[in-house]
DNA sequence: CGTCGGGTTGATAACTTTCAAATTTCGTGG
DNA sequence: CCACGAAATTTGAAAGTTATCAACCCGACG
């Protein structure tokens, strides 16, 4: 059983106490295994049967095209997270998604879904219970944009992702790899990426963080934590609600 | 059996066709009916042990409050609606629910929840439709709030705002009843409430829509949709995926 | 070696907020 | 029915923030 302690099964664990039945649901899942290459799309705006992806490797963006020409970044995947569950669920898709990094994925269809949720009732709270997850980090990232400025709003965002890997075991407090370049930092951020570029510079002189060649150092975290008003709350979770 | 055809009941109908004994758990959420005054919180941010509400009558509307004072709201709640939800499936709440207007809810507890869940599967499939709706609804307010000036802003929302509440049957292509204030407006917007008041001027001098005393009224559908780029494909449905 | 996609910087324009002060609306009690 | 006070809306002027435009730099790569 290679998958038994895949990153979702970790995630949806710490939810809900997952039965041998359950796990061997969740194995299902990982039949068809995929690759993509970078600047692919795994999901299409507008587009008909969709299948969704557990992402095991590599870093996925959801995004908004605007008939402006503009996108809006709203969202990223690391591994251990769903892809494209709405657009199973919704029949057609309301985003895009496109690998970022080189991508390992698991394949699952509608059909999967929906047995498993048939079959191992406990699996449909749990990936309800993920489904809340990404929604609250949606809900916070949406306050970010509404609230706060462009420096509070670059910093929290920097070490929201910081803690997020740190749970998957891909950052620590002094930092992490981080594969987004300035122009997509700023179409996460409702910003223009002339404009990230003096923000990032802004929070390098003022000793805060360094944003370079892939990597995110938290030159000063404390300093960030206090500028940005940071609580990772939201993110914890005190073990399983459903045993 | 009174509650048959309540808001929430066709809401979750629309996804997953609903066999008598998922009818009758339903009703078990429908029990404890309560109201609460306007300005009443029912939900309170980092507040433990908290419960859930089905809306069945009138407006209450999520927010988060940030610690420089001033207050972003995430999404409006009307009657069909969950609330709360997230705060029980975390255990502690991430935001708060106020009331807008007098409101009617049912009160749900975690552990009608669970049992509802458990003896219902299909129902939790249905909920966890109902939460990815609300999880788009959240993400197209934050697309809008990343990438739109407040002009097309402003107009967007209130079309959508009236997408959703012609659903269920409270508004109309002229428009609806709306008992936002300015400032909730621009809670909702992150805009100062300043600048939404010559927002509105602006829409009404240019004969789109005018916002007055609890009422939007569409002066000029058609151009407000093309000034907004509406389009509600993400709130239609094609009928239950479940059946 | 040339090009191409980031990244960086300055100058200017556009948009939005803030502050301050009316003005209007609305509920309440006289 | 009117007067009053509180809350919401409206408006102007000034300040602040962010976008846009136009260069320029730099390293990767064919």
């Amino acid at each position: 059983m290679p998958h038994l302690d895949s990153p979702l099964t970790r995630k949806l664990g710490a939810y809900v106490a997952l039965s041998g039945k359950e796990l061997a649901a969740l194995e299902v899942f990982h039949q068809r295994r995929r690759s993509f290459e970078p600047g692919v799309d795994l999901v299409r705006q507008g587009q008909l049967g969709q299948l969704a992806y557990i992402l095991a490797d590599g870093w996925v963006c959801s995004y908004k095209l605007l008939p402006n020409g503009t996108r809006q970044i709203v969202d990223f995947q690391v591994p251990g997270d769903f892809l494209g569950l709405r657009s199973v669920l919704f029949r057609t898709s309301d985003h895009n998604a496109e690998a970022m990094t080189r991508v390992e994925v698991s394949e699952v269809s509608p059909n999967d879904l929906i047995e498993a949720f048939a079959n191992t009732p406990r699996l449909a709270t749990a990936v309800l219970w993920a489904v809340s997850r990404d929604e609250a980090m949606v809900v916070e990232h949406l306050v970010d944009i509404g609230r706060r400025n462009a420096l509070e709003r670059t910093a929290l965002f920097l070490l929201e992702l910081g803690a997020r890997l740190k749970l998957v075991g891909l950052g620590t407090k002094q930092g992490y790899a981080c594969p987004l370049s300035q122009y997509m930092l700023a179409d996460a951020l409702g910003l223009s990426a002339v404009h990230i570029n003096r923000v990032l510079r802004q929070l390098r002189e003022e000793g805060l963080l360094t944003f370079r060649s892939g990597q995110v150092i938290f030159d000063d975290f404390e300093g960030l934590v206090e500028l940005a008003d940071f609580d990772t709350a939201y993110l914890d979770q005190d073990g399983p609600l459903l045993r």
